[in-house]
DNA sequence: CGGTACCTTGAGCGGCTTCAACTCAAGTGG
DNA sequence: CCACTTGAGTTGAAGCCGCTCAAGGTACCG
């Protein structure tokens, strides 16, 4: 089990830009394969409080890691769609829960096995950097959104992220209900579901069933995000 | 996160639990003396779309973190305050601005200093990892705040935060303007003074000036909190 | 099909904002 | 030492944006 990882200081090696192959370096450099594991819907990847074991990367599916308060207000801090990694903020207890918004397959590691690997490797150390940095800058742009946006430029950010996110041919597959982009954006799923209407008669965004949306003017959505 | 760690074989250093510390850390470690500087009050530290060439720590004084939406409105993302570390998140470009609200010392390196030594240290590279967490952290509970918190609760968790921070024998000598909690509270100046004399008339604070403020019942402020 | 969860839309309400007036404290110059 | 100015804070009144409550519609899935 003797796996040696030492580098020797000055080394630099050359990293992917995207913490999201993640996965696959730390792997390639621990010679270990992240284990496959399926949440159905609505099945629970982990609850506040509870023990910070693993890290994850989104296969397919969809995950949304939410806060709940103590009479039931829920906060949505973000959703996790393929590719992207989630479940490590270097705390032992989650400050959050997450669970599945649709059957999801992910790739896991054991979180001590990738901070002994950042103890030793300087790879590993910088894509936990990486990964960290990256999660500060969309925490940074919700807390603009949540303090000083409007339930319409909400909306409009929302949509932008989604469309920037999940590729789809044409129209954005949304894995979330409304309420799940309400507890996302501070609202509730009637003031969402409003807004939408609205940008739809405006022509911004077609439906094609509520889950399906083209975004039609961009343009008209970036103005709006402010 | 592990403080102690391995930098060659069999030698361990031990590492401040506090990442404010890591300006004597890293000052030792590359063998350079942190620069001081000073910023008068509303002296501006750094601007959106500016070079980030440079790590801060407070030393005495307050700054306050914040963006600027096209129409004026503002959101404040953090307040630093002695001994905060701030002004490092990863990107070359800041995405916020930073200026003193007070008359505020700092001591400063160079962020390619501590970048470089990042790729070869590990122990710096913990230490922006830790730093990083840090941000993760706090700017994950003022999402919770902004998004589903009444004005009542932010102003009582704003209230607990700055009793934490600020160690003032007795009262707390907050730096900022009603405005300015306003701003990073996601409320205005007026609702941020009507809940501060409404918790002075309910006996929670007493007041000695606008600024100066006394707990008188935390137990009760925990309990609004949420 | 029929059931159920999800979504939309309407009407009324309420918490926070907006606008405005007034108070207070600190600094300046006569 | 006081008149004046200026920035900050408090308080009131009115308005509005988003919430709450409620009813009806729609889409998906057995």
């Amino acid at each position: 089990m003797a796996i040696s990882l030492a580098r020797q200081a000055g080394e630099v090696i050359s990293l992917p830009k995207n913490p999201s192959d993640m996965f696959s370096v730390v792997a390639h450099r621990l010679g270990i394969t992240p284990a496959a594991a399926r949440f159905e819907k609505h099945a629970e990847v982990y609850w506040e409080d509870g023990p910070a074991d693993h890290v994850y990367q989104v296969v397919s599916g969809a995950i949304r890691n939410y806060k709940l308060l103590s009479d039931g207000r829920c906060q949505i801090t973000a959703f996790y769609l393929p590719g992207d990694v989630f479940g490590y903020d270097g705390e032992d207890q989650r400050q959050t829960s997450a669970d599945a918004i649709a059957d999801t397959s992910v790739r896991t590691v054991k979180r001590r096995l990738l901070e002994n690997a950042a103890t030793s490797d300087l790879t590993v150390a910088h894509y936990l950097l990486d990964l960290a940095t990256e999660n500060l800058k969309h925490q940074r742009d919700q807390i603009i959104l949540l303090g000083r946006k409007t339930a319409a430029e909400r909306v409009a950010a929302f949509l932008l992220e989604m469309d920037s996110r999940l590729k789809g041919d044409e129209s954005m597959p949304l894995p979330m209900c409304r309420r799940d982009i309400g507890d996302y954006l501070g609202l509730t799923l009637e003031t969402v579901s409003r807004v939408l209407s609205l940008l739809h008669g405006a022509g911004v965004l077609d439906f094609a069933g509520a889950r399906h949306i083209t975004l039609r003017n961009r343009t008209q959505l970036l103005s709006m995000e402010h």
